[in-house]
DNA sequence: ATTCATTCGTGAAAGAAATAACGATTGAAA
DNA sequence: TTTCAATCGTTATTTCTTTCACGAATGAAT
């Protein structure tokens, strides 16, 4: 239960996925899921859902399904820290604000802690519930805080010199919004944002979809065979 | 040159990466880029650009690299819609406004035309340099203007109905931030950005980097071998 | 001119992720 | 009780992506 395999990024976004989708379907003890009904709900297929759970250590029972309470608690085991772990956010722009809304009171386990702001006028103000520091007390207060979190919503050229404060404080991974790739060592994890990457990757492809243009082979979107074919459900090919 | 290989995500993500990249390099018809140089700056290896450049049709030359210019008007050629494309952004809470100011102005070729929001008040502003327009004219503008994409930035549960307004009225593509995955055809592309499975995914990551906890294998971080253990370079293995 | 270290392009190999396939199991209906 | 269709767990397969490896090309140094 200690020493566990470490479970691939893509599970863990879909982990994160299912339980948010779960939640509103906890009813009582007694409330079960079908993995095709669950693969529905997350855009992927049944099978997916079904080797996802195996690794999480759930197991389903034919023609009942997976008892959602138990789902819960196995990703919650999984995703969450027993004590709990704090964010600081960097760059208190209409973005940073955003997050800090968006992100504000939503977990108990997981929070944005503190930010940060080179402005001096939104140093000692409280945005959406969070505590705006100065940039000079960065380091401070992360060590004292124990926060291990970043996230950074600061200008590109920003970017790079605030995820060294943060590592050199002591940050353990890095939730980055600004457009480049920062440089850093292997003990850090990051995961990047990429707004503008995504805004054209929709228009490429909304463009590709528009039949004779390309040669479509649907691939990253939802064939969803499997064994809902045996089922008859409408598969619609 | 008109019927293509359609280009894997991915690609094309790592694409408008390295444009954006690119372009503070590009001084001049004669700026000329490493393989190596650019994997540095995007995270990637070596072999990866110069494999996505090779998709793209771009060709280096040994000891020289890659010419930059070639390189920004051949993804141009890719990402960018000779006529523009227009989005339409549905829901301007905190989240929507930042990315209308996130969005505007940034691009000739993809820019935000339109946002709607349910909240009469918003109606007939302007925000970010955006108009603003009541729920009710969504279809209406969006046929008329021929906009073809929508980003959602709704509460989760209206999400799904907004999609639903946005596609009938004819966009391509969608852009959603809402926490759940949307029902849609095949002919629809839809790039979910998930805030918080990034959140918990970084904060489950930082985690396991603690030393001892898990078996690391360090997956998807960067290896950076390749020729660069041909010229010496620092790897720190 | 010749040499040589670098860098490129790309086929082959490896690795990662998703899907298909199928025996095993189970609750419900006859 | 028996039958049966539905669902599960898991192995095998496929598909997709990345990396390796190496011959070819090229500019610079001598």
């Amino acid at each position: 239960m200690s020493v566990e395999r470490e479970i691939s990024p893509r599970t863990i976004e879909r982990l994160s996925l299912y339980r948010r989708l779960l939640l509103p379907h906890h009813e009582g003890e007694d409330s079960y899921i079908f993995s095709h009904d669950l693969a529905e709900l997350a855009g992927v297929t049944a099978t997916q859902v079904r080797r996802d759970f195996m690794q999480l250590g759930c197991m389903g029972v034919p023609r009942t399904g997976y008892r959602i309470g138990e789902l819960l608690s196995g990703i919650s085991g999984i995703l969450d820290a027993p004590a709990g772990q704090r964010a600081a956010l960097v760059g208190v722009g209409h973005l940073g604000a955003a997050l800090l809304n968006h992100f504000s009171g939503r977990w108990r386990w997981l929070h944005i802690h503190a930010a940060f702001d080179r402005d001096p006028d939104k140093a000692g103000s409280v945005i959406h519930g969070c505590h705006c520091f100065p940039m000079s007390e960065l380091s401070t207060l992360i060590r004292e805080r124990k926060i291990d979190l970043g996230i950074i919503t600061v200008p590109r050229d920003h970017a790079q010199e605030v995820a060294n404060q943060l590592i050199e404080a002591g940050v353990q991974g890095l939730l980055n919004f600004a457009p480049i790739r920062l440089r850093h060592g292997d003990d850090i994890y990051v995961e990047n944002v990429d707004l503008t990457s995504a805004f054209e990757t929709v228009a490429y492809f909304a463009r590709c979809r528009r039949p004779s243009l390309f040669i479509s082979e649907s691939h990253r979107g939802f064939p969803s065979l499997d064994d809902r074919k045996l089922r008859g459900d409408d598969v619609k090919s």
